[in-house]
DNA sequence: CATGTTATTCAGTATTGACTGAACAATATG
DNA sequence: CATATTGTTCAGTCAATACTGAATAACATG
């Protein structure tokens, strides 16, 4: 296979080891697993293709674990898998936009609760005191909250665009 | 005590309650307890101040609970407590700026990941290939949203301020 | 086709966290 | 002071979910 490994000092070891259990923690706050934070600040910390071996041996998990976790940042767009030629094993790296991808979960949630008080404000009364209004606050808000995210959203794209140019 | 009671249709009463339970579900995919967000559901039908009691018996779960889910919710700004003279019990309602709260926590947790970007660029060295393109691309991404979540907070309050000069 | 290698699935276990209900604390009132 | 009322705390229960490890499937290669 034709992937390098890096050797790193102690002290690179230690801060790369507190940087990926910070991100299982942030991971953890966000409602993923623990693994798949870890799994993510590893691959923020190696970048290039590696292997589920190396992923399972160097975060001492359970290669179900790994499999599991690999199909949900795949499924989140923040983890890429590739095949190298002749070598069957699968290899991931990080995606090129891997922070679009928590964006679009959450504007996503924030068009769910939109949609619920616009439901709301279709079938209930409008003589009940003051429902409507606190309906009507509900929804500015998360369409104010949906608006800005996509606007961020395609910002990041730009952003990104130009870097992809500086880099080649 | 001085708080009416709303009576409703049966439909009313069920749209109501589809409501209450669709934010139960929301609150737990943001990682809340689910009777916090049918607790925050009820206060957006209902409004004004309410008893534990009160809520308790709507809702069909424990004061222990209540109790519980009303001090987080207390805590995160959505709900504000209200004494009544002449009256020992505690009130609660829908606070000014519910929404607030949401994107105070959401920069918070994006705060912290900026950090532990921006800790792990000090602490580990330039020279591991792609490393400090990988981290500053978290960096730029994590300052990005906190940016983009503050101003949209400062936008709805002022928003907020036209609307409680139109309700006067 | 047999063998070795690797990813996935799944049953079982452990852990976490929500929820209840009873005990307790605080406080007003007769 | 005794009683009634209400909020909080906490031990225990239950449900959900993460994780493991073994079994299985898929596949290339000799």
């Amino acid at each position: 296979m034709n992937v390098q490994t890096i050797t790193m000092t102690a002290e690179s070891r230690a801060a790369a080891d507190e940087f990926i259990e910070s991100m299982g923690l942030s991971a953890e706050a966000d409602g993923m697993p623990r693994i798949a934070g870890r799994m993510w600040g590893y691959f923020v910390i190696e970048g290039g293709p590696r292997s589920f071996a190396e992923l399972a041996e160097r975060l001492q998990v359970s290669r179900g674990s790994i499999s599991t976790n690999a199909r949900l940042l795949r499924e989140l767009g923040i983890l890429e898998q590739i095949s190298l030629p002749g070598d069957r094993q699968d290899y991931y790296r990080l995606a090129d936009q891997p922070y679009d991808a928590l964006l679009q979960g959450y504007v996503e949630r924030m068009r769910i609760r939109l949609r619920n008080a616009e439901r709301a404000l279709r079938d209930l009364p409008s003589d009940l005191p003051g429902v409507h209004q606190r309906l009507h606050s509900m929804q500015r808000f998360h369409q104010s909250a949906v608006d800005t995210t996509e606007a961020l959203i395609a910002e990041l794209r730009e952003q990104a665009d130009h870097h992809q140019q500086d880099d080649q």
